[in-house]
DNA sequence: TCTGGGGTCCTAGGACCC
DNA sequence: TCTGGGGTCCTAGGACCC
């Protein structure tokens, strides 16, 4: 029997503000943008969740509700910071952490009654020690599988410790909305809903079969939840996994939708090469290039292609982006949202690299030079060639970095 | 009030191969 | 001649999560 730990930061992102601004304590402050802006909330301090302020709230809607919010564009960088000082303190209850994003954690906890004592002895340790030494506040959820201590914590928010013991899970889930299971949105309760199911217990009545009819393999997913199980490939696995990404991509969407090729190509350019980059630091490769766009009608398109052996290389990369646009974009049509992203990594080589007469290497070497520069003086100093403007578009090929003075020879 | 950005996983159909 | 069946890869779209 599995002892597990789900811990969630409580309004993580507002939390994290407040420390570097004490003012904004006990005040309705709204994290995702300032009020006139196209954009959601990301987060939501609970003074502003009374005014019915959450997160995925348009920015618009949220002003609306609570007009006297404090709106803020956040903080990345410290978010990714205070992350990693939650980590530490996880680690030191346990060498099985799983960060499940920024400000959620999963920690396996079988075995060390002795070390910690009973769970909620050790959940009131932790729950000290994070405040102790980030200055946050979290909530704990416990029990034997992922899912149940997930939906624990949940329960348990704010800065709350919830144990559901060994044997009474499905008594504990059965009360709850459906829409509390994990993977159950919008569209999941509504179908639901329709079958008369609102409960978890509900669901926990049905016939296998006939959810395995109605919903395939989700449906047998949805069964083993209702019963407190980590069903479906979502919670499968050790709690410690989560090394490297599968995917990796940057989207932007403009404050005006336009249709000025010219615009939409150095946006996809940059964001081309942001995940290049991304990819160099995670030392990967990707096999496969993706790319979005959404119309002012918000209706979304999606193009891939798989290259014969995966790159790293801004060029190859901006080159396959770019011609996927060309493909997909209609001309004159209006774009709201551009994005790129890959997938299909892997950490070395698809191909014997011998065989390009070391060419990839050099624009491999200079790309360093690029990535070390950008970290001194920052992203906007150093960019292709072709990413200044549609006029140079035609130079990608002649200086794939497009570093001054170090152009290589043609070919 | 229109609806971000970064992810994961699943489904379904077609191509292709044996 | 009248078209199996399984496995894998690729692409497109969608649900969901924070």
């Amino acid at each position: 029997m599995r002892t597990i730990f789900h811990v969630d930061m409580d309004a993580f992102f507002v939390s994290v503000e407040e420390l570097y601004d004490p003012s904004l304590i006990g005040k309705a402050v709204v994290v995702g943008g300032q009020k006139h802006e196209r954009g959601v909330v990301s987060a939501a301090s609970y003074e502003a969740r009374k005014f019915g302020v959450h997160s995925a709230l348009p920015l618009r809607t949220a002003a609306q509700l609570c007009p006297h919010a404090i709106f803020l564009d956040g903080h990345p960088d410290r978010y990714r910071d205070y992350s990693h000082r939650v980590h530490d303190v996880l680690r030191e209850f346990s060498p099985q952490v799983e960060m499940a994003s920024v400000d959620e954690a999963y920690l396996d906890l079988t075995g060390t009654e002795r070390l910690l004592g009973p769970p909620l002895k050790a959940a009131h340790a932790l729950h000290q020690r994070m405040k102790q030494c980030t200055g946050l506040n979290c909530s704990i959820g416990i029990s034997t599988s992922k899912m149940v201590a997930k939906v624990c914590s949940d329960q348990a928010k704010p800065n709350g410790i919830l144990w559901v013991q060994p044997g009474l899970e499905a008594r504990f889930l059965a009360p709850l909305d459906v829409r509390r299971l994990p993977g159950v949105g919008e569209v999941t309760e509504e179908k639901l809903h329709l079958l008369g199911i609102r409960k978890v217990g509900d669901l926990a009545q049905l016939d296998e079969d006939f959810l395995r009819r109605r919903f395939g393999q989700w449906g047998l997913a949805l069964a083993g939840k209702s019963r407190g199980a980590d069903a479906g490939a979502w919670f499968d696995g050790e709690i410690g996994g989560g090394e490297d990404p599968k995917s990796i991509s940057h989207e932007h969407t403009f404050s005006e939708d336009t249709a000025r090729q010219d615009q939409l190509e150095v946006t996809l350019t940059r964001l081309t090469e942001k995940v290049a980059r991304r990819l160099r630091e995670h030392r990967l490769h990707a096999r496969t290039v993706n790319l979005k766009l959404r119309y002012s009608d918000f209706t979304t398109l999606t193009r891939a292609h798989t290259l014969p052996r995966s790159t790293q290389l801004d060029h190859e990369l901006i080159a396959e982006s770019r011609a996927l646009f060309r493909q997909a974009w209609k001309p004159g049509a209006k774009v709201r949202l551009i994005g790129v992203g890959v997938s299909g990594l892997d950490t070395c080589e698809g191909q014997l690299d011998l065989l390009d007469g070391g060419r990839n290497e050099r624009a491999r070497q200079a790309l360093a030079a690029v990535d070390r520069i950008r970290d001194k003086f920052g992203e906007k100093m150093v960019h292709l060639a072709s990413g200044m403007g549609g006029d140079h578009a035609e130079r990608v090929h002649e200086n794939p970095v497009g570093l001054p003075g170090k152009t290589p020879k043609k070919r």
